[in-house]
DNA sequence: CGGCGCGTTGACTGTAGTCAAATAAAGTGG
DNA sequence: CCACTTTATTTGACTACAGTCAACGCGCCG
């Protein structure tokens, strides 16, 4: 019996909700997440099932295979969505940021793995008690739907960003996409941020080899775009070369 | 004034549903589209506002930029759903297959160009109203997510094929999706099939060129694992090679 | 018949993959 | 705190694969 297991070890590695003083006033995603656009009573019963978890780099938050038992929104950090082929070779094929939404509603089961990239936490809700306020709170159903749709818009920009035939373009691409996801404003760019991904991780999600992410950031360096700043770290240098280099 | 001219050719150029004697009860998708979780009242109202439009293959169903005034179900035939890059090139984003849902909902133009790949015809609803209609009916809600989650799974579907780095697999993964969605029943795999897409449509879609695609096609044959039958035409010879192929 | 669109094939070039080694960074145990 | 191991990243040399340019074949329509 997974599921009940997993649900004890939700339960004690989590903190209720209805627990913190200020609930869901000082959430950092209040504004841009499925509960934005709850009214007050709708987000009270929300709140009532909900848990917050924090996930070390690295943690599965869920994995492939695995009974869906829980579901809920990334608060803060990072996390891939992946699916491990034949082989044992990951193929990343999402990143999701603060506000996402993770977990699979209405199947028995999570189809793909889903891991932290950096220390994450999480504002998680046993799934079947979240379908439940669904079905009884269509502002939610349309919640999830406006989030399912934003998902389905960043799928598709994936796909025509690895789409691309050559990796320099699609390499930019990554790193622009970095660059507005570390952004604090929602249209603004950072120039200074850490990669969430490992080289081995930006190879899987853009269809390449570790070595040829490192050949052509050093290209993308001396060509004065970018400058890398120890393993992770990242200043963009020239950003309308850069945007030149991904289309 | 783009919307008012659209809804008027829209009106001009498609027959109500409401005028057929059977509605939708003979309907090719009746089960499986949008409509198919809806009572009988809600498919009385849905039926209310809902035209039947053909198209012919090539033609533009909807246009990235062009307001966004109605949206639907594709009854018959296949579309693609793609984006036109800064140089006019075409970067084809998805498929889309009978039952699936056509237009976007919620923004007020429309971003990627929608256009039939071969006859099709389309259950239309003029998108305002469409959406009155969720708003008062919970479960068109639910079954607009259902069928938003379907494609969110395929758009990944297709993340992880176009990200295999040999375009061999890539091929035979596409080859295998064709036949798959050539299948008469839910879980069959049609052997003999018409290609629905161009040469260049398929190097568009998984990231390479005409050139590689004949040449990779080729190579498919040799291995005995495919024939080509004229132009569009293809025979599986050998369905484990293929999946072997596309791994 | 001749042009046109689509697909295939050939020759060549350039880019990415593979194998291997060097280097840098991070963690481990004394 | 330092030497040592382990892991991540970069670089090099070589090979293989994909892209480019060009020619050819085929079916279709004027």
């Amino acid at each position: 019996m997974a599921a009940p297991t997993a649900a004890a070890c939700l339960k004690a590695c989590s903190k209720p909700l209805a627990d913190r003083p200020d609930r869901c006033a000082t959430c950092a995603v209040r504004d841009s997440a499925v509960c934005a656009a709850l009214n007050e009573r709708e987000l009270e019963d929300l709140s009532r099932i909900g848990r917050t978890r924090t996930f070390q780099r690295g943690e599965t938050i869920f994995a492939a295979g695995e009974p869906s038992y829980a579901c809920g929104t990334l608060v803060s950090g990072a996390a891939k969505l992946s699916a491990i082929d034949g082989d044992g070779v990951e193929r990343i094929l999402a990143l999701i940021h603060p506000a996402g939404f993770l977990g699979q509603l209405f199947t028995p089961t999570n189809s793909h793995e889903i891991i932290a990239l950096t220390e994450s936490t999480m504002c998680v809700f046993p799934r079947a008690d979240f379908e439940r306020l669904m079905a009884a709170h269509p502002a939610l159903t349309r919640s999830i739907l406006d989030r399912t749709l934003a998902e389905l818009d960043a799928s598709r920009a994936l796909t025509g960003l690895i789409g691309r035939r050559d990796i320099k373009a699609r390499l930019a691409g990554l790193i622009l996409a970095f660059a507005r996801a570390a952004g604090t404003s929602p249209c603004g760019i950072a120039t200074d941020f850490e990669l969430p991904l490992s080289r081995e991780e930006m190879a899987s999600l853009i269809g390449t080899t570790i070595e040829t992410v490192s050949r052509r950031m050093t290209e993308l360096e001396q060509a004065g775009a970018i400058e890398r700043q120890g393993l992770r770290g990242l200043a963009i240098r020239d950003l309308p070369a850069l945007e030149r280099l991904a289309t």
